[in-house]
DNA sequence: AGAAGCGATGTCACTCGCTGACATCACTAT
DNA sequence: ATAGTGATGTCAGCGAGTGACATCGCTTCT
């Protein structure tokens, strides 16, 4: 009996679980602690008590543990274009989608400060961002195509609307008693109908 | 009188000219040759006579050798837009401003073509020309407010405007007849009205 | 003319991000 | 039992980038 109760005591695995989530955690609490400069991928791996080997097997580099989450974000978009009634204009499809990614974004409001905040603070990480943000804009692309768009209209809708969702999203993190992230986003959408239109 | 001869023929300064335009040169060369990640630092001032350190003093890191350029680019657009009459619209601003980038970067096209071989073969030279792209975007964006444009619509005309010079640039590049490349701007700047409006 | 300072370069030592090769060892399937 | 398998550790090494200090022709001041 005693047996049975030490292995469930320690080490009934031989390392403990979710190393990819510990090493994120700690990540996350150096850079916001020191900044992502003053962080050397030897004292996440220590803080997360796993080897720099480790890390380096988890994730590509040391930018890349922020922007786990955008995978997610691409195919909830995607799928959310494809779901959409093929009448819907092009433009229309993508404010909608974005739409619906704001609303999920903005149940973690407070994470996406910090982590923003984090990025803000170094040119590296803003690189880093606006490569996942083209990436984005290219998976739209495709599902436009996808509906049948033509190209330049299909590259055009998908690369403005990220446009529309960073200045939205620039306005939504830097305001203290935000407005509805959605609502933002479809107010930038009219504005850009009337800036195009030469307004 | 054999004097002056032999000071003008060696060694008259202590250290041969242009040691920027050399490194230049050889950097330009070796990333063609080989491949951006396949040429060391040490390879390109080996190549152009010059000390790695020395490198470092000319450009911010290996991969700036290539947008050195950008800086004049960014101001040719920002006086351009500064010298645009009050009463045109921002977003047509931003379209002469860019169509006459255009005309420049035309003259160029074969060492554009060149140029973007090298960086669409190699994620983190994508990632500085967006970076370096999106400082345009907020030169631009200042230049407009300058012009008593209010804040969503200034960002939002030049974000988009890059975003149309980015496509219109891609299309431009892949031509092997290509067409006029302001004509091209000013296309998709058409197809960008018809675009958002939901047509 | 001589001294002092300046500016572009070289040299050296060092940190850090990242990779390849190989070892370890609990767990699983045969 | 035996032979994998998979997540980890260890170690050696490369290349990017930096700080400190030396060199030395040129300019400027006295």
């Amino acid at each position: 009996m005693s047996v049975t109760v030490i292995n469930y005591d320690r080490d009934v695995t031989r390392w403990e679980p979710n190393a990819r989530g510990r090493l994120e955690q700690a990540a996350m609490k150096l850079y916001v602690e020191r900044g992502f400069e003053q962080t050397t991928v030897a004292d996440i791996a220590k803080q997360a008590g796993l080897s720099e080997r480790t890390f380096f097997r988890h994730f590509a580099d040391k930018r890349e543990v922020l922007f786990w989450g955008s995978g997610a974000l691409q195919e909830l978009l995607v799928s959310s274009i494809a779901s959409t009634p093929a009448e819907v204009s092009p433009i229309e499809a993508i404010a909608r989608a974005l739409e619906t990614a704001g609303a999920l974004l903005q149940e973690r409001r407070d994470g996406a400060l910090l982590r923003q905040s984090v990025i803000a603070a170094n040119a590296e990480l803003q690189e880093r961002e606006l490569i996942k943000l083209a990436s984005l804009a290219s998976a739209l692309a495709d599902a436009l195509r996808q509906r049948g768009v033509q190209d330049p209209a299909a590259s055009l809708c998908s690369e403005t609307g990220i446009v529309v969702f960073k200045v939205a999203f620039g306005r939504w993190i830097s305001e203290k008693n935000p407005q509805s992230f959605p609502y933002l986003i479809r107010e930038l959408f009219d504005e850009l109908k009337a800036v195009a239109a030469g307004d």
